[in-house]
DNA sequence: CGTCTATTTGAATGTACTCAAAAGCGGTGG
DNA sequence: CCACCGCTTTTGAGTACATTCAAATAGACG
């Protein structure tokens, strides 16, 4: 099972699986192949997955009535992806996932999710520590959008996701900052006026 | 066990426990009485443990060098609360958790919680629940931040939280909701001012 | 090479903020 | 119990910041 051994490793960070149960989980996981620009979850659709993603580059977005783009995450190899509040909630998707590059993906559906549960328990302790963490996270984008400034918000995200950067726009940042391109782009212009002589 | 008749009643929605299980748990919990406006901690302080109230109200907020509040969330009857971020990563604390009544709340050290998982592995269950529900309300809140205007997300939140309003000034809804409170008293003025003749 | 989208720039607009001051309200102590 | 004090709410004027709209330039991709 070569394919499988990125999401093994990422699981074995937490947890210990022996063979046997190593192969039950892995026959949960539904290998997806991604072209660019294609999606894997359109709004108002039901979110009834949670994605790995092997390779390649997703970003989860929501557009309005009026066509604005708001960028919720982006996720690129060895991170997990979804719509969690539909997820939980089990409301139609209030989020689009679209794949930025070619991406490869493996899809857990929340039944078979829930059978692991209960299969094999040691996966409460994987999937808490994960929620744990996707919530610090969360909270602490929440502290940081109430409070930091575009060009600071612009700086840590740059510095905290660097593996994105090749991928994404500075459109798309805009979007997951929540400012407008163009506000951002004389944001970076006044930045770097700082910088260079 | 009078006293933790309502913290068992929130486990009991999601695990089984048996008597054993209970008595060790419950061994765990220190009760901590907080006098209105007291702090349960403190920016700068290391945050070890996580909290769940028995009674009374809670509010967890940041305050920046110049003295502005951002609310990150609030905590009633039944809620669990802690500085997420600092829990996980161990440094020092970002937000100031305070009274707003006089309140009663149970305190779960990091090193018990772990020690817990491993001699009760059910609670990861648990925790799992609770910090994937966490999560989803987060994601959500960031996607409305990014997407609503403050009526429309003063809106929501008074109609999704109407527990906390008794609590709460308007003020401190402000501060939730990222904007300033004169200006959210002009958008509440202008509400009412469409429904009243 | 041509098309489509992203980026950049600028002008005009509007939204939310700061600052200041008055009014309202709750809590506390005399 | 009432008067005072401090904090919240309200109101308004002036300001700053971020947006919209439009148009030009630059880049990416088929």
């Amino acid at each position: 099972m070569i394919h499988f051994s990125l999401i093994l490793k990422n699981i074995a960070q937490h947890i210990s699986l022996d063979k046997e149960e190593t192969d039950y989980f892995t026959s949960l996981l539904q290998p997806r192949k991604i072209a660019k620009k294609s999606f894997l979850l359109k709004e108002g659709q039901a979110c009834q997955s949670i994605y790995y993603v092997q390779s390649g580059a997703l970003r989860a977005f929501h557009l309005d009535r009026r066509g604005k783009e708001s960028t919720i995450t982006f996720a690129i190899n060895d991170w997990w992806i979804t719509d969690m509040y539909c997820f939980v909630t089990e409301q139609p998707a209030m989020q689009n996932i679209v794949a930025m590059a070619d991406s490869s993906v493996l899809q857990l559906q929340k039944y078979e999710l829930e059978e692991l549960f209960i299969k094999v328990p040691k996966f409460e302790r994987f999937f808490r520590i994960i929620m744990q963490n996707s919530y610090a996270r969360e909270q602490l984008r929440v502290l940081q959008n109430l409070t930091l400034t575009a060009e600071e918000r612009y700086n840590i995200f740059i510095n905290k996701y660097p593996q994105f950067i090749p991928h994404i726009s500075q459109k798309q940042i805009a979007s997951y900052l929540g400012v407008t391109p163009e506000f951002l782009c004389t944001v970076v212009k006044n930045m770097t006026r700082g910088i260079v002589s």
